[in-house]
DNA sequence: TATTGTTATACTCTATAACTATA
DNA sequence: TATAGTTATAGAGTATAACAATA
C-alpha cells in the first residue's frame, strides 16, 4: 500500500472567535473604516491622489482662499504635516499658492482649472465606490447611520 | 487719544465649510473613527495597552492556544507586525507562549492570571468609555448602525 | 514545497519643538 | 507677544522580502 503523508501543511483555518471584540462598536467601525480606505486607496490611485489630498482638493474648491492653517484645522491635522501636502499639490498644478498682501504670512490656496478638473473626476469616482459599498442599503438606514457618527462624533471628549 | 493698535494678530476663525465631505459616509466614519480611537487610547493608558495590544488579549482570551498566526489574521495584520506585540505582552508576563508538541512551529498563546486580570479590568473601562459615547443614542439606532457597518464590510472589495 | 515565527527594512501617517518672517 | 509657514525629527502603524526551523 502507498505511503500516505501529508505532502504540506494546511494553514490554520480553526475558527476564531472574535465575538467580545464585535460587542464593541469602535471595533465594528474600525473595521468598516479600514475596508473603505482600502477600497478608496484604489478608486483614487488614477488620479495620484490619498484620502489626504483628495480631502484637501474638496475643502480648497469649497473654500478658495483657505489658508494652510484653516485647511489643517478643517482636515484634523497639524499644521507641519500638511506641508508636503500643499507642496505636492501645488507641484503638479493643482492648486495655487498666493501671497495674501494685507497679511504676507499667510498663504491663499485656491484650486487651479486642471485642479478643478481633477477633483471633479475624482469626485464622480469616489461618489461610484460608496454607492457600490452602500449598495442593498436603506436609504433611512444610511441617515440612521450619519445621524449615529454625528453623535459619536459629539460625545467624544478628546479634542479631534 | 490712546492708540489703538491690534496687539496681536487673532487665529483665522473664518468658517470652513466642509458639507461637500460631510456629504461622502466614509469621510463621516473616519471622524468618528478618530474621536474614538483618541477616546479609547486616554482609556487604555492607565492599563498601559493600545489598541492593538488590548484586541490581543481579548482575542487570546476567547480563543486560548490561539497561534500567532491567526491571532495576526484575526486581527487583519501582517505577521511581522504582530511579534513585537506578543513579545510585549509576553515580556510583561500577560500571555504565556508555549511551543506546541504536535507542531513545533507554532506558538500556543494563552492568558496568565495577570493577563485575565488586567484584561477584565480594562475591558470595564472599554465598555464604559463605549457606554459614554454612545449615551443618549437610541439602542436601535445603535443596532442599525452596527448592521450597516457590517454590510459596508462585507460590501468592501478590498482584502482586510 | 509550504507554513510559523522571526529579522530587517521601508513607507505612510501623525505629533512636537523650534526656526523665520510677519503681525 | 503671537501667528503662518516651514524644517527637522521621532513615534506609531503597516507592508514586503527573506531567513531558519519545522511540517
Amino acid at each position: 500500500m502507498a505511503d500516505r503523508r501529508p505532502a504540506r501543511t494546511a494553514p490554520d483555518t480553526r475558527h476564531v472567535s472574535d465575538d467580545a471584540l464585535r460587542q464593541l462598536v469602535g471595533f465594528n467601525i474600525k473595521r468598516a473604516m479600514n475596508v473603505i480606505a482600502g477600497d478608496l486607496r484604489t478608486t483614487l490611485t488614477p488620479f495620484e491622489l490619498r484620502m489626504v489630498t483628495y480631502s484637501a482638493l474638496t475643502l480648497i474648491g469649497d473654500n478658495p482662499s483657505l489658508s494652510q492653517a484653516q485647511l489643517a484645522a478643517a482636515l484634523s491635522v497639524e499644521r507641519p504635516n500638511l506641508v508636503n501636502v500643499i507642496e505636492e499639490l501645488a507641484g503638479r498644478g493643482l492648486i495655487s499658492r498666493d501671497r495674501v498682501p494685507t497679511d504676507r504670512r499667510t498663504n491663499a490656496l485656491r484650486l487651479t482649472t486642471q485642479g478643478a478638473r481633477l477633483l471633479a473626476q475624482a469626485t464622480e469616482a469616489v461618489r461610484a465606490h460608496e454607492a457600490q459599498l452602500l449598495d442593498g442599503i436603506d436609504p433611512a438606514d444610511i441617515a440612521t447611520l450619519r445621524a449615529v457618527l454625528g453623535r459619536i462624533e459629539r460625545n467624544g471628549t478628546e479634542r479631534i
